[in-house]
DNA sequence: TTCGTCATGTAAGAAGTTACATGATTTC
DNA sequence: GAAATCATGTAACTTCTTACATGACGAA
């Protein structure tokens, strides 16, 4: 039972990695998860505590019961066979897919099909969007250096491919703005309802 | 019945958006998916015909019996109605979330509890795969510029918002690598199983 | 005549979400 | 003592994917 069969849903591994970093309960991944990585992956809250069943059951992770009143409350650390499990997947050479599912992109790809200024109104929503994710890994930045400056520099690595790629989602919505919108250099201002 | 509930869900804007651009049968939308906006949106065949059947019922697409042998094969065109909804999908000022799941930066996040060497291999993998993305985008860009000129510019932008996404990731794996890996320039190469 | 591709569909189940139920603790 | 927040869990549902079943048609 304690080798069941390897490669847990990547789930497990965002709930063994939380707990690897010092998460202890299922409300503290919640958070860790909020705080650190929900721009490239989310859980929900509902899928954390069979997460937490599953990777005590296969031994990963153990539990102990911390009494409050006459509800249970469970409080978790990883195991030696839960990092070395961790390890090994962040090992894997499997090829990694990337998945973007954007509705963002996709009401673009499409928007030839929309008047002139709903299109334009579009565009500078995405723009817009990118902008603030850009604006916010920017404020969380000295956090994450700081923990680097501290051994960990990962979490800036992927701060820093946020920033990055949202400010080339902003750039390019710029550049594009400027050819097919040369009037309206802050967002969309008249009716010119053409098409 | 022909005006039912508005707001479908998105997949079913995807096939009826595929349709307005000259699909005519499920078979042609998933290959013009595969075509055109895999890179920020999928769809699996499974969920295509259930969703042609539904614009159908609600009036969005028509189609008609192809008969060939004695099975059924039926080819469908947009209506009105279908181009109205998809205009005010288009049109909608719902804010637009960002939805990445990308297990490589989930993995790097995590990747201060890899060794140096795997740590290295996974930034390399990552790169790649940015890399390839690039490439792949760029090699279809002369078709996207020539429907450009065509009149349709969006998919162009979608196209370069792809292209300058991947760059920003390839740069940024690339300086990390510069300032943790300064040795190997070209992949993980010796055997400097620190940590 | 067999293989590859065009083509449509279903069934089963995995995965993930929302909403709800419950209770403890802290703060005002 | 009311409200906010900490905290755990379940149930129902939706969504999506995989795998399979079926069949037409053209080329080798």
């Amino acid at each position: 039972m304690t080798d069941a069969n390897r490669s847990l849903p990547v789930p497990a591994y965002v709930v063994l990695g939380m707990i690897s970093l010092g998460a202890q309960s299922g409300y503290e991944i919640k958070q860790g998860v909020e705080r650190s990585i929900r721009f490239f992956w989310t859980i929900s809250q509902a899928q954390i505590y069979p997460s937490l069943q599953r990777l005590e059951r296969e031994g990963l992770i153990t539990g102990r019961e911390v009494p409050t009143g006459r509800r249970r409350r469970r409080i978790f650390e990883i195991t030696d066979a839960g990092r070395a499990e961790l390890r090994a997947w962040l090992a894997g050479t499997e090829p990694i897919p990337f998945e973007l599912r954007d509705v963002g992109m996709l009401k673009l790809f499409f928007a030839d099909l929309s008047s002139s200024s709903d299109a334009q109104e579009l565009l500078e929503a995405v723009r817009c969007r990118s902008q603030e994710r850009v604006d916010t890994l920017t404020a969380i930045r000295p956090d994450a250096a700081e923990i680097a400056a501290q051994g960990a520099g990962h979490p800036l690595l992927t701060l820093e491919m946020g920033i990055a790629f949202h400010q080339a989602m902003v750039d390019v919505c710029a550049s594009f703005a400027a050819e097919h919108f040369p009037a309206a250099s802050t967002g969309p201002s008249g009716k010119d309802n053409e098409r």
